[in-house]
Formats: C-alpha cells, sequence, structure tokens
DNA sequence: TAAACATGCCTTACCAGTGT
DNA sequence: ACACTGGTAAGGCATGTTTA
C-alpha cells in the first residue's frame, strides 16, 4: 500500500464533500458549512486534487457526481458518522460494565477498616471488575503508585507530592491508654508527659 | 443575461525553527 | 521562556469563465 502523505488530508475535506454529495451545489454547500462560495470551492478544488479525481461536473446549475464520487459516498458518510458518535462524544464510565482491573493499596489498618465493606460495594455497583488490594505502608505507598503497582492507596497518610492528588475521607480521634503503675503517670496525661514517656503508636 | 463555479491574489492564523 | 521570522494553508474578495 502507498504510504499516505496524512499532512495533506484534513477532516474538513470529507465534511465538504458530504455537503457537495447532499446539496450537489457549491454555494449551498457553502452555506450549510458557513463558508464562502470561494472557499468551497477551493475545498472542491483541493479534494480534486487529493482523490485525483473531479469529483463533481458542472450541468447546468447543478454539481453532477462522478463515478468515483458515488463510490466515495457509501465510505466517508459513515466514517463521519463513527467519528461524530465514537471519537467526538465522550464517553461516560460505567461501573457495571467495567472488567478491568482496580488495584487499591491498603495500610493494615485501611484493610482491617475498610477491605470489607469495599468488597461489598465493588460486588454491587463494579460486579465485573478484577478487584485486587496490596499491602502498602507510610514508606511505599508512593512508590507503590509511581510505579503503577497500584491505582488508589487508603490509609493514614500524608503527601506534598503535587503529582499524587490526595483526599481527606473522614477524621479519627486517637486515645492514649498507660498503665499507671509502671509508667508513675497519672490521668489527666499532659502533652510533656506524653512524649517524654516511650510509648507505641497502633 | 443571470446564476453558479473557478481562480488569482490577498489577509490572517498557525506552526516550527532560531536566536536571545 | 520569550520574541521574531519564514513557510504553509484556509478563507474572502474580485473577477473571469461557463452554462442554460
Amino acid at each position: 500500500m502507498k504510504p499516505v502523505n496524512w499532512r495533506s488530508v484534513d477532516l474538513n475535506f470529507l465534511v465538504a464533500f458530504a455537503a457537495l454529495m447532499e446539496t450537489r451545489s457549491v454555494t449551498r454547500a457553502a452555506e450549510k458549512l458557513s463558508i464562502g462560495q470561494s472557499a468551497m470551492s477551493h475545498n472542491l478544488s483541493r479534494l480534486r486534487t487529493l482523490l485525483d479525481d473531479p469529483l463533481f461536473h458542472r450541468q447546468g446549475n447543478e454539481m453532477q457526481q462522478t463515478a468515483r464520487a458515488f463510490e466515495l459516498e457509501p465510505v466517508i458518510t459513515p466514517l463521519l458518522d463513527t467519528i461524530a458518535t465514537d471519537v467526538l462524544t465522550p464517553v461516560s464510565f460505567e461501573p457495571k460494565q467495567y472488567s478491568g482491573p482496580i488495584r487499591i493499596g491498603l495500610t493494615d489498618y485501611a484493610e482491617l477498616v475498610f477491605a470489607p465493606a469495599l468488597f461489598d460495594v465493588f460486588r454491587e455497583q463494579a460486579p465485573h471488575c478484577q478487584l485486587s488490594c496490596h499491602p502498602v505502608d507510610r514508606v511505599n505507598y508512593r512508590e507503590a503508585l509511581k510505579n503503577d503497582q497500584v491505582d488508589v492507596v487508603l490509609g493514614a497518610v500524608q503527601t506534598e507530592d503535587p503529582v499524587l492528588l490526595m483526599e481527606n475521607l473522614y477524621t479519627e480521634r486517637h486515645v492514649c491508654l498507660f498503665d499507671p503503675h509502671s509508667t508513675g503517670l497519672s490521668a489527666p496525661l499532659s502533652l510533656d508527659d506524653y512524649t517524654k514517656t516511650p510509648h507505641a503508636l497502633v
């Protein structure tokens, strides 16, 4: 097949061709596309060069299609329809139709809190998706996202990375449990006492 | 002769390349 | 990053050509 010089190909030529086929008039086709008669005539001239065929012959006040134009019409018309409907119309995401993978990175705590509910929600709203959960922690979650190992991360993590988008899901209240005898502390616990005392974050 | 198409020339917009 | 420049293409104006 001969290589195509796409620089010389313009989608508007096909639109002009369709308008000419419909109106069989340069002037009316120009009106239909809201351009001047000369502009449409130029378009027809470029089409003729591109397709190496006169495409239309003037016969009185009407432009008669050539055999080549009749050949091209059933190709070009559905092509324009396809472009209008399948290419230029924005597609909306339908979770129920989606059958691809969804990879969620979860910290230990997030897995404990969210995993069962996530499973139920995905099974109901995106029953065909391939849901997988991946263990991450506060250290490696950035790498997991940037290396495309997960699509989203759930957990008590913070990021200043402008590439990563973050949304706060909820605020949780933490409590401090301590043994007054072994620590020698008493309630209420001051911040100073808390920070001075060895402790574990669970 | 009027209507419609074709064409030369011009303006404008866009893009790529180049220099600062 | 920005400005400048040259090439290219689209579209309009004016006018020539064609046809009934």
